[in-house]
DNA sequence: AAAAATCTGTAGCGCTCGCTACAGAACGAG
DNA sequence: CTCGTTCTGTAGCGAGCGCTACAGATTTTT
């Protein structure tokens, strides 16, 4: 009979572990981080990290999608629980001043920071790839208000969406350099009053 | 008798040089880019690198040095040419969309991209201390304005200087990922929505 | 001419990188 | 128990890193 795996058993808490990659990848990036680094950080030895995630890369990507569903949940809670560009985006921007300054974990977002000056070119598209994604996302929700009358006619999706996202991102740079919390609730109210008005 | 110097003339350009080395920082940033790609991109071997430099982070701070006075010598001019905190950061994101995609440069702003996720403390921070150091420079321009009543009495200066700089920052990631020149300008129109009206 | 000074190219230093071979340890199956 | 399987720790691989010793080349000085 064959239940449970055979041979000796893992010694560590593999979710556990991913938390612990994913905190070291956020705080000093892709290149950065070695996997000498990964190994203290997560509390096994190299072969254990190796078996248990494939290779350096592999585990990045594992720790990008485990941070999406983890750290970066309340981007698509806002898109499920809000209804209109302006509430959704205006609420990522207000929750990110929070989430983006919280103790206990790097400061602003693992998918803006930590692939930048990547030696890996795969890496660094990887991650744009997640980017291009989250644009496109507010462009069409964007788009779609516009068509309702929602938004102005007049109103460029595409280049509300870019504003939205380069704000996004640099309260996420602003973070990372020491900006507090208020501060960068006050940045997002700023940045609505560069959305024009909603009417529903 | 003593005039030119002794000894076997350096056979390349060193400003030259350094502009190569500038552009291959600016590309890539301080970590990613070997002593190895930096004398390729010069031309030169490393003994000549070495001996015109002193060492890798040294001819990066005369790069960064060399960059506030050339690329991005757009920004001073802003300051020296326009009069009142909204006319002169306005020009400064309006021109930072056509700074950011000209052809023939790396895209965005070295200062900003260049020493993410470096293992080198001081190289990182010594970048921070430049972004501070503008990030200032904004907000004692804006709260001059404040304090002659050309923008309103309630205008938070200090958040008002960091919505700016993120927006900034984020138009250089955006100008990184591939925004347009066209769409970068529709941020800096969007992003100039959320300031006060200036009254002077 | 010879000597002193400075730059250039080769070749390689010590170190860390990502990654893995190997032997021993800890388990289930028979 | 013994065997097969899987994980763990040590120890080290080849490669690239930043950097430099050294000899030869090219200049001014004497």
């Amino acid at each position: 009979m064959t239940t449970g795996q055979r041979g000796r058993p893992r010694s560590f808490d593999r979710a556990r572990a991913l938390d612990q990659a994913t905190l070291t990848f956020w705080e000093h990036g892709y290149e950065a981080t070695s996997v000498a680094g990964l190994t203290r950080a997560m509390g096994i030895g190299a072969p254990s990290l190796y078996a248990a995630f494939g290779d350096k890369k592999a585990l990045f990507d594992e720790v990008v999608g485990a941070y999406g569903q983890t750290y970066g949940v309340f981007i698509r809670r806002a898109f499920a629980e809000e209804s209109g560009a302006r509430a959704t985006i205006g609420r990522i921007l207000r929750e990110a001043a929070t989430e983006f300054t919280l103790t206990g974990r790097p400061r602003g977002c693992l998918v803006l920071s930590a692939a930048v000056n990547c030696t890996s070119r795969e890496v660094e598209e990887a991650l744009r790839e997640v980017r291009d994604g989250n644009l496109a996302e507010f462009e069409r929700l964007i788009a779609a208000d516009v068509a309702t009358g929602a938004l102005p006619a007049g109103t460029d999706p595409r280049a509300l969406a870019r504003f939205s996202v380069a704000v996004f991102q640099g309260m996420s740079q602003q973070a990372r350099d020491g900006a507090s919390e208020e501060e960068l609730a006050a940045v997002a109210e700023l940045a609505m009053r560069g959305w024009p008005e909603q009417r529903d």
